[in-house]
RNA sequence: GCACCAGUACCUUAAUCGGUGAAAGGGCCGGUCUUAAACACCGGUAAUCCGGGUUCGAGCCCCGGCUGGUGCACCA
């Protein structure tokens, strides 16, 4: 018998070859052709191409390609393309340090991501591919923005808004982490006031909540998009101060405890806190504890265990349900991006309020009793912040339960016209602009007489220009192209300015998953017929990490266009799958750590389909995983007796032997490897549909071990028939070595072979041991055949030669039949 | 602090409706093959975090605790 060597390296740039030229994952649009249902997009979350893909990016494409293959198999044509997010700042400090243009390096890591792809053999629909940063992508990125202006979407504001230090630019509230960090590089972000462009995604902050219902998404995820909008209902309630005239509304939950408000504060930022402060004894230490609270980092401001700190104000506001003059204070546990700046404080009812009460000596005075009696050993203690039966309030809201006295005293206060029901967010409008260069320009011309003007649809793209001087110095180095900068205004023909800002990167990544629906198109971003024909994106896939940033903004930009009247669909990614992240010895990978496993050495050492399957093997692919060589090895070892117990059998079987069939009348070992296959094919196919994927591979091995084991007894069409239902199986996992196994056996092609069908029959047994329990412990084992009935099974196990020894001299006073499986007997 | 998820052999995972004496891969040990080793093949090894409860029967359900992870957190 020859060697048999399997060579992964060989096998794999063969198929590989044969996928290229033939094509063979591209997906034309045909319109009519069978209907959306038939029709499939599995889609992997765009990379950011930066130097080379890292192991993560190898399990996301893994897990989406398993996908893909598996929808065709069932039958459906797939849309499966690739693209790049290339537009950011990681290219840019590059050349910043270097002076090569980022298009440069953003060609080269491009086209490093394109050859690892490749060599992983992904199937890709590469005709297809797109890159945000081309022009002819950012006109259509500039077109939507363009819409967005018109209907009021965008538009410019001055406001207090998050600027990083170290990337010199300003950034939205999604990309500054809890610590008040930039996103992207870490440092400590500052507030300032500057103008700037916002798109207004708290339009849709409803929206966004109500339809998380309609999709099939991780609970965590919907999770976290439901802390982000944060939506609260309440009141808000007028607070006048005399003295100056002015009304403060503030937002409350709790307008059931306004009789408890015994004082007023506001946040350090709020813009009226110098003037009310003005001309009084506190005025000098206002300014200073204005001053210190505004150098503070949010870290250090926004722990809730810090004592509470915070000055008066020297003035007053009247409650509104009952007159009373209050004091106000300004302290730093009050945020101006909440609500409205300022809030009435309740110290019997809340614990904020409450620490800060005793703190400064303030009155309180409860005004919620717990329901129900008070007959917990708690429910004297202050701050109660449950719901209950209102007390010391007005004669005819003492004794409402809280629940009824919100609607009530808002109904009142509507009436007084002092206060109205009113829901609050947390979710604020998505700062889009920033000041740097490797981004999309934002298409809007300022002229001196026609103020903010549009630059008109066909004048697009507005292309990005090139540019000396990549530093950023607190304004885009755009605004140093001053023939680029300096235009004609379209409407008036006067001299005109170009906005110099950039977009948001995450804006280009908003839609693309629109436009690989209709890539070539340069009349439209898209047509309306491609898009019927394959969005919403039927599964999605990508890391947990985007859960609030890229995926909200897309749901946000899907839901903007309809209204618009350019889609027919509101959400854009039906279903999600997040996958876990790959660590090396516990530990994150990075550079720093030196624990980094690139893709590309593994490729090099064991080919694709062991590094794939090895990493959707490790365990479930939503959970994170341990990098593990020895792991690989074993996987490795796999795929090698494989191949090579296939080669084998394909040569004892006098090669490529057309199609096969499940054979019909088996008996004995061929019976056994026949059933086995077909309960192979049962259990991948399940665990496809649920993710399943390392139990799938683990239902593959042990088909392999039988076939092992049953090499010499079972017949060499039962074993033909095993091993290619074996690579038919794998094939979604490793492609390469089961297109190459399954043409041996066969001479035909797996990717167009239909995903085998388990026969019923073949899945049940008519045999079976059944267990006998006497009081829940095993005693014995009989053969049952599985039509016998409950009493025959029982009749069974009373005859069992160890049951008789345990019932002997004693009563049976239960019996547990569970046909398929077990009798227990329970005896005194 | 609150919420969610997870704790199974040395490691990583499995166990569908609560139903056998808990399965797979890796590791390790031994054997066959080999001059020797690697590969391959055969065999062996070892576990339900702790404490209660429900049940004829609990890895699985309920309560409490411990450990780890994730998210939220001065959001009025």
């Amino acid at each position: 018998m020859p060697e048999h060597r399997y060579d992964p390296h060989e096998i794999e740039s063969r198929w590989q070859d044969v996928w290229a030229t033939e094509h063979t994952w591209e997906a034309t649009n045909e319109h009519d052709a069978g209907g959306r249902s038939s029709n499939s997009y599995v889609l992997e979350m765009l990379p950011y191409p930066s130097g080379e893909p890292h192991i993560g990016h190898l399990k996301c494409y893994a897990v989406g390609d398993a996908i893909a293959h598996f929808h065709r198999r069932l039958g459906r044509r797939v849309l499966h393309p690739m693209g790049y997010d290339a537009f950011g700042l990681p290219a840019e400090n590059h050349a910043i340090r270097t002076g090569e243009h980022p298009r440069v390096s953003t060609a080269e890591s491009i086209a490093s991501f394109q050859r690892q792809f490749r060599s992983w053999g992904i199937s890709i629909d590469w005709s297809r591919e797109l890159a945000t940063h081309e022009p002819s992508y950012y006109r259509w990125t500039q077109w939507i923005f363009l819409e967005l202006f018109g209907s009021g979407l965008a538009y410019r504001k001055e406001a207090a808004v998050k600027w990083c230090p170290h990337d010199q630019t300003v950034l939205a509230n999604e990309q500054v982490d809890a610590e008040g960090r930039c996103e992207r590089c870490g440092t400590l972000v500052e507030v300032r006031q500057l103008e700037q462009w916002f798109l207004r995604i708290t339009d849709y902050a409803e929206r966004l909540l109500n339809d998380l219902q309609e999709i099939d998404w991780p609970q965590n995820v919907k999770t976290m998009q439901r802390n982000w909008v944060g939506r609260s209902e309440g009141a808000e309630v007028t607070f006048r101060c005399e003295e100056l005239g002015i009304d403060y509304p503030v937002f409350t939950t709790r307008p059931d405890t306004l009789f408890g408000a015994t004082f007023f504060v506001m946040a350090p930022e709020h813009p009226d806190v110098s003037r009310l402060a003005q001309g009084t004894e506190h005025e000098h230490s206002v300014r200073e504890y204005v001053n210190v609270s505004l150098n503070e980092t949010n870290e250090q401001r926004g722990n809730a265990d810090k004592p509470k700190t915070g000055v008066a104000l020297g003035r007053t506001v009247t409650n509104p349900v009952n007159g009373e003059q209050i004091p106000m204070y300004v302290a730093d546990y009050v945020l101006m991006e909440y609500g409205t700046g300022a809030i009435m404080a309740v110290p019997a009812h809340d614990e904020r309020d409450h620490a800060f009460a005793r703190a400064f000596d303030l009155p309180i005075r409860r005004v919620i009793e717990p329901a129900g009696g008070s007959d917990a050993a708690d429910a004297d203690v202050l701050p109660y912040t449950g719901d209950g039966v209102l007390v010391n309030s007005r004669a005819d809201f003492d004794g409402l339960p809280s629940r009824e006295a919100v609607s009530e005293i808002v109904r009142w206060l509507d009436v007084e016209g002092k206060g109205h029901a009113s829901i609050n967010y947390k979710l604020r409008d998505w700062l889009v602009s920033r000041q740097r260069y490797w981004g999309t320009p934002i298409p809007i011309l300022y002229c001196d007489s026609c103020g903010v003007v549009p630059v008109p649809y066909d004048q697009l793209p507005v292309q990005l220009p090139d540019v000396e001087d990549y530093t950023p110095k607190g304004r885009s180095p755009l605004a140093a192209a001053e023939d680029w900068v300096n235009t004609t205004c379209p409407s008036c023909g006067a001299s005109a300015r170009r906005e110099t800002d950039t977009m948001d990167t995450f804006v280009d990544s908003s839609w693309y998953f629109l436009r690989y629906c209709d890539p070539f198109n340069d009349l439209a971003a898209w047509s309306p017929e491609a898009l019927r024909e394959w969005m919403p994106v039927d599964q999605y896939i990508g890391g947990v990490e985007h859960a609030i940033l890229h995926l909200m903004y897309a749901r946000f930009f899907c839901k903007a266009l309809a209204d618009l009247g350019h889609l027919d669909f509101q959400e854009p990614f039906n279903a999600l799958f997040t996958q876990g992240m790959v660590t090396k010895d516990g530990a994150k990978m990075s550079k720093s750590r030196g624990n980094v496993v690139s893709p590309a050495s593994i490729v090099e050492r064991v080919g694709a389909d062991t590094a794939r399957c090895y990493i959707l093997f490790v365990g479930p692919p939503d959970q994170d995983a341990d990098w593990s060589d020895a792991g690989v090895e074993g996987v490795h070892r796999f795929l090698s007796r494989l191949w090579r117990l296939a080669a084998e059998t394909a040569e004892r079987a006098g090669g490529p032997s057309g199609p096969v069939e499940s054979p019909i009348g088996a008996e004995g070992d061929d019976l056994v490897l026949v059933r086995k296959a077909h309960w192979a094919i049962e259990k991948v196919s399940g665990d496809l549909r649920r993710f399943a994927f390392n139990t799938a591979i683990a239902a593959v091995m042990e088909l392999l071990n039988d076939c092992s084991r049953l090499r010499d007894s079972a017949d060499v069409e039962t074993q033909r028939f095993a091993l290619t239902t074996a690579a038919s199986l794998l094939f979604p996992f490793a492609p390469h070595v089961c297109a190459d196994i399954y043409d041996r056996l066969t001479g035909e092609r797996v990717w167009e072979a239909d995903w085998p069908n388990a026969d019923e029959e073949l899945l049940e047994r008519d045999e079976y041991e059944l267990v006998c329990q006497v009081n829940g412990k095993l005693r014995d084992r009989v053969r049952a055949a599985s039509n016998a009935s409950a009493d025959e099974l029982k009749q069974l196990c009373m005859a069992a030669p160890n049951v008789r020894a345990h019932l002997d001299g004693k009563q049976v006073v239960k019996e547990i039949v569970v046909p398929g499986k077990l009798v227990n007997l329970v005896v005194r």
